[in-house]
DNA sequence: ATGTAAACCTGTGCGC
DNA sequence: TGCGCACAGGTTTACA
């Protein structure tokens, strides 16, 4: 499910809220993709300072330590004034003075990590490979000479480099699609291939689509919402994604879905041609 | 080092 | 109504 524009409307709709917090207990689910990686009554008494994002990754600061939060494919955050009985799939809760953050999370390619800093061995293994953040405070964070450097020599498909997260984060299956349709670029196109005017159009592409997604409340496709419930609309505005057989929304022409690394991806013959 | 497939797990929708 | 299969928003792991 979740890509960055996801994680992020799910980190605005509580950061606010559990800021200030202190942990009263914990309680774990089935097994997540991980480990915890230390006893849920160790956190008891903790106080929040804040909550960032890193990727696809929700991080939850204490004053000491942090909780490395992924929501895989299926997962999704709520917070809670009451603590309700918990479902089949909510697997882990982190009851709080000032409520209850609960995992729901079916398939459990999710994870909630403990990491005691940034340089702790388990947050560099999670954290340590990933690339440049697109929608970073800076114009420095996506750079567009780091981008062309690292697209270079890459010689997968520019659509496989864009999941693989090393050298841009965040863009998962659906706004990989998107960018690379509003950027006129082939999904299969090598990305060592890749002009630099395009690979300007990608950049803003990628910042663009995101954005917009972010400004949506994220995509909801069939079960995401952010920490109140609500859901997200852009997949309203979807131009490729899901749309194989449809009409491109630009110029007509049916909308292609072919296979790649086992995933499926969607573009328009005639508007994407580089 | 880079590229590709399998693996993790559950639910859903479709053809028969 | 049931069964089997393909597929689903991600990422690590093992192996070419």
């Amino acid at each position: 499910m979740p890509e960055l524009p996801e994680v992020e409307v799910t980190r605005r709709s509580f950061a606010l809220k559990i800021e200030g917090a202190r942990v009263r207990s914990v309680r774990l689910g089935q097994p997540l993709r991980w480990p915890l990686g230390c006893n849920g009554e160790d956190l008891i008494g903790r106080r929040i300072a804040s909550v960032r994002r890193r990727g696809k990754y929700l991080l939850l600061d204490f004053e000491q330590g942090m909780l490395l939060i992924h929501l895989g494919m299926s997962g999704s955050l709520r917070f809670m004034d009451s603590l309700p009985p918990a479902g089949k799939h909510d697997h882990f809760d982190l009851v709080t003075t000032q409520g209850v953050l609960r995992l729901h999370d079916p398939r459990r390619f999710g994870a909630v990590v403990y990491a005691s800093s940034e340089s702790d061995p388990v947050a560099i293994k999670l954290l340590g490979h990933l690339g440049m953040e697109p929608l970073g405070q800076s114009e420095s964070s996506f750079a567009l000479l780091v981008f062309i450097k690292e697209l270079k020599h890459r010689n997968a498909s520019i659509k496989q480099v864009l999941l693989a997260g090393d050298v841009v984060v965040g863009v998962g299956n659906i706004y990989a699609s998107e960018s690379l349709f509003w950027a006129g670029i082939r999904p299969a196109t090598r990305a060592s291939r890749l002009t630099r005017p395009k690979i300007e159009r990608l950049r803003s592409a990628i910042i663009d689509v995101l954005s917009k997604a972010v400004e949506r409340g994220g995509s909801t496709l069939r079960d995401f919402s952010n920490a109140d419930g609500e859901s997200g609309h852009f997949q309203m505005d979807a131009m490729v994604y899901g749309r194989q057989g449809q009409a491109c929304k630009a110029c007509g022409t049916l909308i292609k879905q072919i296979r790649q690394g086992q995933r499926s991806t969607f573009y328009c013959p005639n508007c994407q041609v580089g």
